[in-house]
DNA sequence: GCCTGTGAATCCATTCACAGCT
DNA sequence: AGCTGTGAATGGATTCACAGGC
């Protein structure tokens, strides 16, 4: 039933986007949902939320709605998240600590399989989720033998670039990357920066637009 | 010099991400840039960074660049960073407490001036920097003493909308929430969202669709 | 009557290409 | 010669408005 036309970008942040609130719904009973509604939810136009569930084929019933768990196994499939991703954390500061109890992570499919740090005193710790602290230079061995997909990054500044190497030279293709530091990559790879300092930029900005 | 016009969402959104190369290249005694090599640095288009700087009433000089201090000075102005602003946080566990600490946000004028948490054994506890927990019913008086315009919640997503409405009764106009929540707000207020989980997707797809 | 699916219209953003200044 | 500033052209994304099915 999936049209074979490229989804759009915006469509596929979106997307993502609609599935939290889908999920929630799904465990209060509810299961199916007007363009509407969803709509409201997520605050955007319910014409919106219409072209973007119409790339993934229209399964949508008129007069009637979506399908709440049709809609969520689509968005999985289209997002590649109908599966589990292996996750290795570098840097294990309290940002790291803070990702590795991420619920959400888990419940999404993302699970941390190694942890590294070059810290000698965190090397060796055992961690909640039942990982062992390993030095970096394990990074590759541990990376090939775990099959590590993709490679978070919240070690400092200064040897985010090292780490990211680190990954890279093992195989991984994309990156999570907290440090705030442009990462060099070489041109297969991804890296997905976040910097909460330009959020906060983001939100100053609109705050003294208001009134 | 500034232009009377409307700047664009999408040009917000890049500026704040030129500042940071921007202030690298200052420490390396840089003090003019082309358009072509701020692009090349932040990987997009140069007609795109001269267009995006042109919003700012044109003050590059032809056949030379920019000069690095002004650009900073105006980026800034424009996003309203050329000023300090308070913020409170409410919820230590660790993505609360990688947030107090991280440097850039105190380079870039936010600065926490309160952090509240509902947990008793966190009560009353000395912060790193300076600050001594506070319960959240504390929320409403503090956050008027001391004149807080942002606030930050990395509580449990059970708390996150009590907080919020706290903030609100507070006065305050702005929230980061890092809680996988939606919240509720009164329609002159900001919440401006942070979901890893969404990030991680993101990235997810965009690594499915590689070769 | 209600809600989806979608062409058409509109709006916004990016990129091109070159005139104009130093 | 070199690089900015900007109209014009292109390309995307959003919204409208309504036909079509339940």
């Amino acid at each position: 039933m999936i049209k074979d036309q490229k989804i759009p970008d915006a469509t596929i942040e979106r997307v993502a986007l609609y599935l939290r609130p889908l999920e929630d719904l799904i465990k209060l009973g509810v299961h199916v949902i007007s363009s509407d509604r969803l709509a409201e939810m997520c605050k955007v136009n319910p014409a919106q939320v219409r072209k973007d569930l119409s790339y993934f084929g229209g399964f949508g019933v008129r007069g009637v709605g979506y399908n709440i768990h049709d809609l969520i196994f689509e968005i999985k499939k289209i997002l590649a998240s109908d599966r589990e991703w292996k996750l290795g954390i570098a840097g294990l500061d309290d940002m790291g600590m803070a990702l590795l109890q991420h619920k959400n992570f888990f419940k999404r499919g993302y699970k941390f399989v190694a942890a590294f740090d070059s810290d000698p005193k965190k090397i060796g710790q055992r961690l909640p989720i039942g990982l062992t602290i390993q030095p970096i230079r394990k990074i590759k061995p541990m990376a090939q033998d775990l099959g590590i997909e993709i490679g978070v990054i919240t070690t400092s500044p200064l040897q985010a670039q090292v780490v990211a190497d680190m990954f890279f030279d093992a195989g991984i293709k994309a990156i999570l990357n907290f440090s705030p530091i442009h990462i060099r990559r070489p041109d297969c790879c991804l890296v997905q920066n976040v910097d909460f300092s330009v959020t906060l930029d983001q939100l100053a900005y609109r705050l003294s637009k208001e009134v």
